[in-house]
RNA sequence: GGAAAGGUAGCUCAGCUGGUUAGAGCACGGCACUCAUAAUGCCGGGGUCGAGGGUUCGAGUCCCUCCCUUUCCA
């Protein structure tokens, strides 16, 4: 029986550009619908900008621009770096549509008409400078039970309190600085808690994860409020009909955005809308999202929909957090990494592969720890898969290019198929570990076949051609088996891969049968072994330690040895090894300012030979700004990263120094260029 | 503060409802092989399964306490 499932991910946010975080989501929920349709079900994945709220408002007027600017352009970045990853959209609308404009109007009228829209007075934090109510977060101060200072308005990440902004200790608004008034405004809630039965029935029809059913306990536990969905202007956002002055929350029309890219595909593709949303639909509809978002997927979405007459999802996915090397990601920490950046620097399937490797079905975090992710990759797609194919092309090729008409080892190859349903049962339960495990296992398997069976050792033999050219036939076909399996997850290799095989491998069941007096096209490489370095780049910038936030880039060469090597007392010995971590550079000083707000720092813009980098030092005691452009500097090049109040540090001039307060830099001699390494 | 998840070989992780000498991949050592992107195959070293109690004929697997990590809290 076909299946109808439509199938989200979470909207990513138009205020900033995609992290791996993101992307991990994507490929989950990419991987799903690939071998959703694979298998020949109806499955479409649609997906859309968040585009509504106070932080795009905030960053549009603080870059100059209208926020429709601002959400065109990240956009269409977000559009890029999810193709780039190979995710497969079957639609990518936006929140600022009149799709979702539409049913964000039509859902909020009927729960009005049904009366779960209430409307009270709500006090909150007013910026009488920027003339705007605030958001939590827009408003800073101190702890009021720990006493840490800048904290944001709802919690202390200090000590972990939640707390109203009101409650802070000397409030100021991160938009202007002052210090907020309190007003009053009248605000629509959605009254949640009436729908607390029905969820409850819902949660029980095995929609969602047991973790996950966890927590919502909890929360009916606690007491299901009422959601405030109204917002004051000045508001990117949709204006709410009946009421001049106010806006629909970002998060309200944010998973009707689902339904607003739906209905933009629908439209596109002369589909009936209704079929999806209608109560009894029998179109599955699955939702993917992080940990973080539980509370509005679980909760308000299918209350949303339930209240407006609407269908509920079948279930909701959720997937925890990625980690990088143990650590949490964060642009605050440093291991912030951008899709932009891994694919600057790597292949998407690379990363598809890790991450498959690494999802279950549960709400555990997933660790990409560099270099397993290096060796995983190389070891399991290069060195195991792609073998097979490679090994074997050879034979074939000399055997006269054409598979032989039978093969010697059909139950070799019936155990790889008779694995299918185990794997399809795998995917369809998200436990992509496993299934990859038991991939790579019959990777193994087929090695060892040929292996055992020694073409190379018959190719000697003239006479032993004919089975030669079978161990490559079987060899070929497992291959074939393989790459079926990882299709959904490496769409593009099995792509590159159906075309040396001369046969598409676009169906869950085309394995029945062997591939059998076939051609084969010439073989090319389908993957490329990942280096070891480049992946070492993907990183930014590592933690500096806390107490260093503010200090200025220190300038003693000493310190510049790698810090595990050298112990508190001093630089002690070092190898030649150690020392040839250091990437020293001549750098051309282009530019020289003083940084506003520092006495030490100056900001440095310097030419690395046609690259640039910035780099803030603490040599202002030493030197004036103007006095510094043209020379031609010694700079650590691969120094990680560095954030700091100003901005990114992105290196460190080496400079002499001795008791008095000077520092003396050190320059390269009439000749040097920009770039030039040292050594 | 409340709650959840996790702590298993150097690294990343499997170990279902308790049951023979605790597994895989990578890394490491040895051997073989040379078709293949220094790829592959075989053999091997390596773990008191966070700590301490308890239940049981028997616990990594159940219970309690503690330690550590991570996450969630509209």
């Amino acid at each position: 029986m076909t299946r109808r499932i439509l199938v989200t991910s979470a909207l990513p946010y138009a205020n900033g550009p995609l992290h791996l975080g993101h992307i991990i989501e994507a490929l989950q929920t990419d991987v799903w619908v690939r071998f959703q349709k694979l298998l020949g079900h109806e499955a479409r994945y649609v997906c859309a900008e968040d585009t509504h709220g106070t932080p795009v408002m905030i960053k549009a007027q603080s870059e100059g621009i209208t926020p429709e600017a601002l959400i065109a352009r990240v956009a269409a970045e977000h559009r890029a770096d999810y193709q780039g990853f190979l995710v497969g959209h079957d639609w990518f609308h936006t929140t600022h549509s009149p799709e979702n404009r539409h049913f964000t109007d039509l859902m909020f009228g009927r729960l009005k008409a049904a009366g779960h829209i209430t409307q009270r007075s709500v006090r909150q934090a007013y910026d009488e400078q920027a003339g705007m109510f605030l958001p939590d977060r827009f408003v800073r101060g101190t702890c009021p039970r720990c006493k840490a200072p800048d904290q944001y308005g709802d919690s202390c990440e200090a000590c972990g309190a939640t707390y109203a902004p009101a409650d802070l200790i000397d409030p100021r608004s991160t938009l202007s600085g002052s210090t907020p008034v309190w007003r009053e405004s009248e605000h629509l809630f959605f009254a949640l808690g009436r729908f607390e039965p029905m969820l409850r029935e819902w949660v029980a029809s095995g929609a969602l994860q047991a973790p996950v059913r966890a927590k919502l306990a909890e929360w009916f536990e606690a007491g299901l409020q009422d959601w405030d969905i109204s917002r004051d202007a000045p508001y990117f956002g949709f204006e709410i009909p009946g009421h001049p002055g106010k806006y629909f929350y970002v998060w309200f029309d944010a998973p009707i955005g689902y339904l607003g890219s739906l209905k933009a595909l629908c439209d596109a593709q002369g589909l009936d809308i209704d079929a999806f949303l209608k109560v009894d639909s029998d179109i599955e509809l699955h939702h993917f999202i992080g940990k973080d978002i539980s509370y509005f997927h679980t909760l308000f979405w299918p209350a949303v929909l339930h209240g407006s007459g609407m269908r509920r999802p079948t279930a909701v996915h959720v997937h925890g957090f990625l980690t990088i090397d143990g650590q949490k990601m964060s642009k605050s920490r440093g291991t912030f990494i951008t899709a932009r950046r891994y694919l600057e620097r790597l292949p998407p399937e690379a990363l598809r592969y890790y991450f498959a490797a690494k999802l279950g079905p549960g709400i555990d975090d997933i660790d990409l720890a560099l270099g397993d992710f290096t060796a995983r990759v190389n070891s399991d797609l290069v060195g195991k898969l792609v073998n097979i194919a490679s090994r074997c092309a050879g034979f074939v090729a000399k055997g006269g290019g054409v598979l032989a008409s039978e093969l010697p080892d059909p139950a070799l190859y019936g155990e790889f198929t008779a694995a299918a349903p185990r794997i399809a049962a795998l995917y369809e339960q998200l436990d992509y570990a496993q299934a990859m495990r038991e991939i790579m296992a019959l990777a193994d398997r087929a090695n060892q076949y040929v292996d055992a069976h020694k073409p190379w050792a018959l190719a000697k033999d003239p006479a032993k051609a004919a089975e030669v050219l079978a161990v490559a036939t079987q060899g070929v076909n497992l291959f074939r088996v393989l790459m079926l399996y990882l299709a959904p997850v490496l769409p593009q290799m099995a792509c590159k891969a159906a075309a040396f095989l001369q046969t598409p491998l676009a169906r869950w069941n085309e394995i029945d049968a062997p591939l059998l007096g076939t051609p084969l096209a010439p073989y090319e490489p389908l993957a490329q072994r990942l280096d070891a370095k480049i992946v070492a780049e993907l990183v930014e910038a590592p933690l500096a330690p806390a107490t260093a936030a503010v200090k200025p880039v220190a300038v003693k060469p000493a310190a510049a040895v790698p810090a595990a090597a050298v112990p508190a007392a001093g630089p002690g010995t070092i190898t030649l090894d150690d020392f040839t971590k250091l990437d020293l550079r001549v750098a051309e000083v282009i530019e020289a300012s003083e940084v506003e707000g520092s006495d030490k720092l100056l900001k440095l813009t310097l030419d690395l030979g046609g690259t640039r980098r910035t780099v803030f030092s603490g040599i202002r005691g030493s030197y004036a700004a103007a006095s510094l452009v043209g020379r031609k500097v010694v700079l650590i090049a691969n120094l990680a990263p560095r954030k700091m109040r100003f901005g990114v540090s992105e290196g460190m001039v080496l400079c002499a120094s001795g008791s008095d307060d000077r520092v003396y830099l050190l320059s390269a001699d009439d000749g040097a260029a920009g770039g030039m390494a040292i050594s």
